[in-house]
DNA sequence: CGCTTTTGACCAGCGC
DNA sequence: GCGCTGGTCAAAAGCG
């Protein structure tokens, strides 16, 4: 499935420099406000993280992490453009198993939002957002929420689970409309190829911007309340030293909880492979081994990151 | 049979 | 108080 540009898109070399200097005041680094100006070119990913806000869960007023919620918005050149070819868009999301559980379009940009949950285990409250820029069509914007409290093995058995046809939609005619999407295996992360999705009264501003063409347009409105951001609590050591083995355990998720967020930036390692562009359906090699995986983050996350964390 | 995706409804929060 | 927006849940349907 993944494969390197496959596209004549070279492996874009994402700006995981999320480290950047989160000044308690004006982080202007363009870490936030993902449906406004993100993304400033269009084939590179960025990755930056930390963005702190005391958002306690709408359902569960009142129970928040002692932290505030992280929150890591990371923008990646979309595989496939809202309109290039339609072949089924992956991203290489992380190679966690998210379940989708919504999606809505977002006001200030014509693409929709989609809300991913963990589905690896029931007390993870890993989420993830997923949008398409709005000056990029091709440019996913994907916003992680949360984080796993379990290993990343986790990706237990995820066959079976499709339905590409609209339950209840007009055209009775039980169209090909769906032929054959595929599914993707390990829940990689898939969009739908939305045609305009007009929304208010911005123009579509689909395939403006092919690859790199990107022309930010201005913006509208709501790009006023942007500067609360104040964390500088990275949590990127990842227990390198737990193993695959803790499907679900009560113990790990308060322990993990406890230790605040931590998280293996998947990401930089799918980055490391490179994008694919969904080309086949039938993308199920999965090149990443969950030790290379581990090996790798814990090498990456406690040589390079440094680790705070360290006193589980 | 289990799991996923999809869509509408529901709810809370915020602004005016 | 109303309207808007964002976020989540729940029901239905399909696939392996
Ligand atoms: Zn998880």
């Amino acid at each position: 499935m993944l494969q390197i540009s496959p596209n004549a898109r070279m492996p874009i070399s994402p700006c995981e420099s999320q480290i950047v200097a989160a000044s308690p005041t004006g982080i202007k680094t363009s870490a936030l406000a993902p449906n406004d100006m993100i993304s400033g070119n269009s084939s590179k990913g960025c990755l930056m993280d930390s963005t702190a806000l005391q958002i306690s869960s709408p359902r569960n007023p009142g129970i928040k992490r002692r932290k505030s919620q992280a929150k890591k918005v990371v923008c990646i050149p979309a595989p496939a453009a809202a309109n290039s070819r339609p072949s089924g868009e992956v991203v290489p999301s992380d190679l966690w198993a998210w379940r989708k559980y919504g999606q809505k379009p977002i006001k200030g940009s014509p693409y929709p939002r989609g809300y991913y949950r963990c589905s690896s285990s029931k007390g993870c409250s890993a989420r993830k957002q997923v949008e398409r820029s709005r000056t990029d069509p091709n440019m996913l914007v994907i916003t992680y929420t949360s984080e796993h409290n379990h290993p990343w093995p986790t990706q237990r058995n995820a066959l079976a689970g499709s339905t590409r046809s609209q339950p209840s939609k007009n055209n009775g005619a039980s169209k090909n409309s769906g032929s054959c999407q595929s599914t993707q295996k390990a829940t990689g992360l898939k969009e739908e190829n939305k045609e305009s999705y007009n929304n208010d009264d911005m123009s579509p501003i689909v395939g403006g911007s092919s690859t790199t063409g990107a022309s930010v347009k201005e913006e509208m409105g709501n790009v006023e309340k942007q500067l609360e951001m104040d964390d500088s609590e990275f949590s990127e050591g990842f227990p390198r030293s737990y193993k695959p083995a803790m499907p679900d355990s009560n113990q790990s998720e308060d322990f993990f909880a406890d230790l605040g967020e931590i998280e293996a930036d998947p990401l930089n390692l799918l980055f490391a492979q490179g994008f694919s562009s969904g080309d086949h359906e039938e993308r199920e090699s999965k090149a990443l081994d969950p030790f290379s995986l581990f090996d790798w983050t814990g090498n990456n996350s406690n040589t390079s990151f440094g680790e705070d964390k360290r006193g589980l």
